[in-house]
DNA sequence: ATGAAAGCGCTAACAG
DNA sequence: CTGTTAGCGCTTTCAT
């Protein structure tokens, strides 16, 4: 391996002149100097080593990237779009760690990345419990969380370098039930005192807006039997996206009719994760069929779900739409490509992506940022999977051939 | 920061003390000191700077993944299964990078990791070039290449250590046409001269049987009219992929009856990447759809490209799989439940990602291993897109209500 | 404008 | 058994 001492022996110069051009110091040595030692680096094809370098100056161009499980094609997106953003934008590269929402492996990851001298983190929505953030952010780390709604929001307009029309929302426009998201969310910081103000950063969809749009569409269709589905886990944001669901299913129908919503979780004793997704959904069809009065529409906390869900609704001859109308959450791409073409509530991953990296690493360079707390707007995109119910009970129909 | 030295402050021992016990130096140490400094390093809470450990020592327990992009579910999967078994099996990191199979990219990405001290790197199937691994490789690391075919294969059996089944074979079972593999292969080592030998390991699904296997169904099930679908891009296993298909379809159907076998690429001008398989796939539908005679099965290198082409041929109004049928590549978990589910031939993941974390943590340790060049066997899974053509033409059959 | 020297936190001879 | 010493490759005062 070659050094800056070959450099510089090579370049007739000191170690000291050939740190100098490679930091770009211009000014501290003569032009002529300057360009001998550049001749001297590309004839060598010296490339400084960074780990002697990160020892020395304790910065490292890497960053730590926690998620569930990049098998999801949700977050196998946001790890690229991740990448991207730290790539190109900065020179960053990233540190991958799966999780699947285990906090101990969580945990063991973070003071991994400690160790290794990173300074910044992106962490997916682990499980209700905030503490090891936290204590990574006081350990000196720049950790920005995604998915997780912020408890008193305003409205925050992120100045982002690529401005590509990021909207940033608060959470509150939506908020005649809010009260419930709140109530919720004050587990959030479990033990810590209320005082102890978190030190990391909040990047998320607005969740609670996704889950208030998901039921708003299943009720402009007509339909007053819901229900939302999701894994037995609790997380911040799947709070959410429930308290936006009921949120707007106690607001009613037409004239007031009233909606009936429920909540569906998986058995806690499930065994799926973030990976077997399709599995689980497939598996929870029996759950929603035997419900009574069954439901017309439901609402599932992610596309995988969903895309699971209606699977195992098929085999138990219950056909999409007509029998049960489906809306997932992400909008993924391949959500447009089952059959029928799933109806979701998109986020908008790459311009989160964008934010989060940004935000790390301004936040690494600068602790004392006050704290940010961007909810992102989400969307509904159409697609096959709602339609109006068949009739008011949601009983089968009968269609001819 | 605590150091070794508070800890060794607090011990009241020397530094080299402390690093004998972080590194479990017993008999350097008497058992009274030891747990001394043990309950040290535990009331501190210490735990050594990596960084530094790796600049004195030269090596770290990081481990770099270049993949084509993670969007791709495939991909996705690979790096979790990649980054579990690192994780578990040596506690080793991740450094992750997403190339777009952009040689530039990914050149720039293998300097950043040698920059960074890595010396191991696992790298998903870029263009067909392979000189640039072989640099990298020169220049010290311990890469395996994933999914590219080996030229001159012997049976070779992994001792693997979890051993969990994982059958290794060579190309040779399948060569009747294995001549086709070859001829296309020699591109593959490009400029550099053929005693150069590759210093790369490699471990890949039998791309040939793959290939294979799925015309193979296509033709038991009474096919005779095919087309194997792939994007613009040429790599080492779409090739091979290509060559199997081929091989098999030379063979004939029954009695030798001649099958018809046709290579669609996508338009050499496709912008589509590895994150746009989908699009593609439904893209091409029509190019499909315009061949004369339209084939009745058609197999795809991967299954997003499948599940993107079942889509688009529904919108022409060609039902999956009574008019058409398609197995895709990759055995992907999404593919059964996408409607039809998708036939495909599945690559042992699990298995090869071990296979590939073992393989190149031993080369690291030991860089004159003779090469190992590994196959490791597909299997179709059957599912409900392939069915028997409706008559020999493949016109668009009738069918009753 | 340039170089000498110190040191980031750790490990590994080598002495004692 | 334990401590002293040197040094991994780089950056950064501080003299010159």
């Amino acid at each position: 391996m070659t050094t800056i001492h070959d450099v510089a022996a090579l370049a007739g110069v000191s170690a000291s002149s050939v740190s100098n051009v490679l930091n770009g110091r211009t000014d501290k040595l003569s032009a002529k100097t300057y360009s001998r030692v550049e001749a001297a680096i590309r004839s060598l094809n010296f490339s400084p080593n960074r780990v002697a370098r990160q020892l020395k100056t304790g910065h490292t161009s890497m960053l730590g990237l926690l998620v569930p499980s990049t098998a999801n094609p949700m977050y196998g997106q946001l790890a690229l779009n991740i990448e991207a953003a730290a790539q190109s934008r900065y020179g960053y590269s990233v540190l991958l760690g799966n999780t699947h929402r285990d906090k101990q492996q969580e945990s063991r990851m973070f003071a991994d990345m400690l160790a290794y001298g990173l300074r910044a983190v992106i962490v997916v929505s682990s499980l209700a419990d905030e503490q090891h953030l936290n204590e990574a952010a006081r350990n000196g780390m720049a950790v920005v969380s995604y998915d997780r709604a912020a408890r008193h929001t305003k409205a925050v307009h992120l100045s982002s370098a690529s401005g590509a029309g990021a909207r940033v929302v608060s959470s509150t426009p939506l908020s005649t039930s809010s009260a419930f998201l709140h109530g919720d969310a004050v587990s959030m910081s479990g033990a810590t005192g209320s005082d102890d103000v978190s030190r990391v950063d909040h990047i998320s969809p607005d969740n609670f807006q996704a889950g208030y749009i998901a039921c708003e569409h299943l009720i402009d269709r007509g339909h007053r039997h819901l229900a939302f589905l999701l894994p037995s886990a609790t997380t911040i944001s799947r709070s959410a996206k429930i308290a936006g669901f009921l949120a707007r299913a106690e607001e009613g129908g037409d004239l007031g009719a009233p909606v009936l919503a429920r909540v569906v979780k998986a058995p806690t004793a499930d065994a799926f994760g973030d990976s077997e997704l399709l599995d689980l959904g497939a598996a929870m069809a029996e759950q929603i069929a035997a419900m009574k009065p069954i439901p017309t529409g439901v609402v599932t906390v992610n596309d995988m779900l969903a895309i699971g869900l209606m699977s195992g609704l098929n085999k138990l001859k219950l056909k999409i739409p007509d029998d049960i109308s489906v809306v997932g959450m992400d909008g993924l791409p391949i959500a447009a490509f089952v059959n029928p073409g799933l109806t979701s509530v998109a986020m908008p991953l790459a311009a989160m992506a964008e934010a989060m990296v940004e935000r790390v690493i301004a936040r690494a360079r600068e602790p004392d940022l006050p704290p940010l707390n961007a909810l992102f707007e989400t969307s509904l995109v159409e697609r096959q999977s709602v339609m109006p119910p068949s009739d008011k009970d949601g009983k089968e129909s009968i269609r001819s051939c």
